[in-house]
DNA sequence: TATGAATGAGTGTTCATTCAT
DNA sequence: TATGAATGAACACTCATTCAT
């Protein structure tokens, strides 16, 4: 129900299985909360079983994170690398984001809940990938100041502001809500941009 | 370093260090990721020797989250009686919010993370409060449509919105920080107010 | 060494060493004196182990216990069904009853001793099931005393006393005696019959 | 509700107490299912407080024991003294017996059910002081036969009747029943004596 | 005399993981 | 490829017992 396995490095039937069940499970009851029995019940499937396939459970939960932190990062260089202006780039990232997070609640849930869970070098490799992410969108803000689109301001905090406002959407925002994403979006950059003060 | 103990309702001295103990340890590594041994190591004690003073690991979290639900269900009481314009309302609310917030981060995360690995009635009862604080926040945005302060917009994102921003501090926000909390939350008013939009 | 797992609903071969490892174990220390470890030492195994078969050491308890009640009251029904004088009937109980405690001694010993920590449906369901066994001895002394056989005597008391005569032979009573089990039940029958008195 | 301490050897009124709550404790839930919890709660007491009064858990069950042991076999010793014939000897045995269990049935199911739960010397003691009393009762028997009141018979085998009749009285005798106790000793008296056949 | 607090071992049970089949 | 069985460590929690107060 809920990851992105598409494109080179795609896994096995198998192990695509095994991600997308333990994405659900570790979306509902916490990574720690969730034992491989639990993944296995979700696929019919014993415990053990799952261990043809994958080789810990720590990976499970890597694998879930680092996949979506790298497609993140490459959606980043793409927005980067166009001609657009800020304010187009931020539009486009924030109608991505809630767009994916609609598709993908659980996995969603993952990437902004669970990913804390992974340790060592697996953890810093996310974390430097969350940093580079955000430098990318603090670049987008600061252009947006030089140019003279934005007003002078705390580009550290507009940058959490936007990223507080659009990452906290996985507690609410289902694919089956009656608001469509990109309206979503529209509504969340409109308040960004123009504020809710009348007048 | 995190909870909120006093006034009625206090516990005693043992109690409060072990919830202290518990909120560090929660926020760290989560609710299932800490064991009764940790919690007991945290404060140079056996595991067991908790017992003495607690009945359960759920009796734990359960303190920490309804203990801050309640009192932050006070303050939005206490906001919405005052006599204040809305503007001023929610400028109280984020001020207050993120005074807390980097006052006690633990507390905080435990607050936004953990919760909801509570059960059953517990669970349904910080979710109904939780309810009723959001309420009261869309209560204050559609005053503030109402009498003309804010333009006409959908009430429910706005207050997503707003939520999203203060509670995703939690995540960032440290008392040693170089910039103040009220300044901090002023700036989030500001792009929440007037937008980031030059001109 | 001890329980009567045969015919339908007989369980696995694990199921079964681990139902007569606990046989063995209850009966020596009793239930509450019995660790999940003490029953996996019996059998050479870790006590975490146990629980690929088994779902609870009450389970263990309750399968021991249900097992012998249940073969217990079929066995009351196939004599009172049977033509025989109550006389013969009570022959009958009494030679299969002490046949069986000196094949099982260790289950007899958890059946008469260890049941009590049963708890809740289970222990009314073997409660209920030890009534309509000791209802089925009484129509028996009753009919004994209706056909003139038995004097007119305290059914009651009478059962009781049959009862305890055959229960607590658990206490003594073993495969190795230099006693057959038969000869002890005539003699049991005697004394109850005919009485000690001389002349 | 349920020792027999008086005369020499009586404890502080204290351990008395501790003494009875232990007994009902135990009778209910067994040795080894009562923690010294339970027994300080039915006294209003905290665990660790018992111990000012006693050394352990296993004590307690000792002296409840032992004390019914001891008193037991001086009864025993009573009537093997006094210059009645076997039949009326064992007439007050079973008298005085089903008087004692039905006015301390706690204490009489801590004798016949937990002693067992006695470790080492203890539990020896105890074995032994069963033995002797139980040579006194065949004593009896034999001398019956040896001056023709009772026939020819296995002396052992009558005294387990005899016992097994008496002993699990324990089961089901309670003070508040219908019938005396006197009563009851009379029938069972009689059901040995003369049985229960017609003619 | 009793308490409140602590200990350290032990409870029943679940965990992630392994491996022969 | 999947199972059934097992492991050994860990889990939350309770135990009998101790001791300063």
């Amino acid at each position: 129900m809920s990851t992105t396995n598409t494109g080179p490095g795609a896994q096995s039937r198998h192990v695509t299985a095994i991600l997308d069940a333990a994405t659900r499970r570790f979306a509902q009851t916490g990574y720690h909360g969730t034992s491989m029995r639990d993944i296995g019940a979700e696929m019919g499937m014993h415990a053990g079983s799952l261990y043809v396939h994958i080789r810990s459970k720590e990976d499970l939960l890597d694998a879930i994170v680092w996949d979506i932190a790298q497609s993140t990062e490459r959606r980043m260089e793409a927005v980067l690398a166009a001609g657009d202006t800020p304010v187009d780039k931020l539009r486009t990232i924030a109608e991505e984001h809630l767009r994916w997070v609609a598709a993908n609640p659980d996995a969603a849930t993952v990437y902004f809940h669970e990913w804390r869970h992974l340790k060592g070098e697996r953890l810093e490799r996310v974390k430097a990938a969350r940093a580079r992410w955000t430098r990318g969108l603090r670049d987008i803000i600061q252009a947006g100041i030089d140019e003279g689109a934005f007003k002078p301001m705390d580009v550290r905090l507009a940058g959490l502001a936007f990223v507080g406002m659009l990452n906290s959407t996985y507690r609410w925002l289902r694919p089956d809500g009656d608001l469509d994403t990109a309206e979503i979006a529209g509504t969340f950059m409109d308040f960004l941009l123009h504020g809710w003060a009348a007048g």
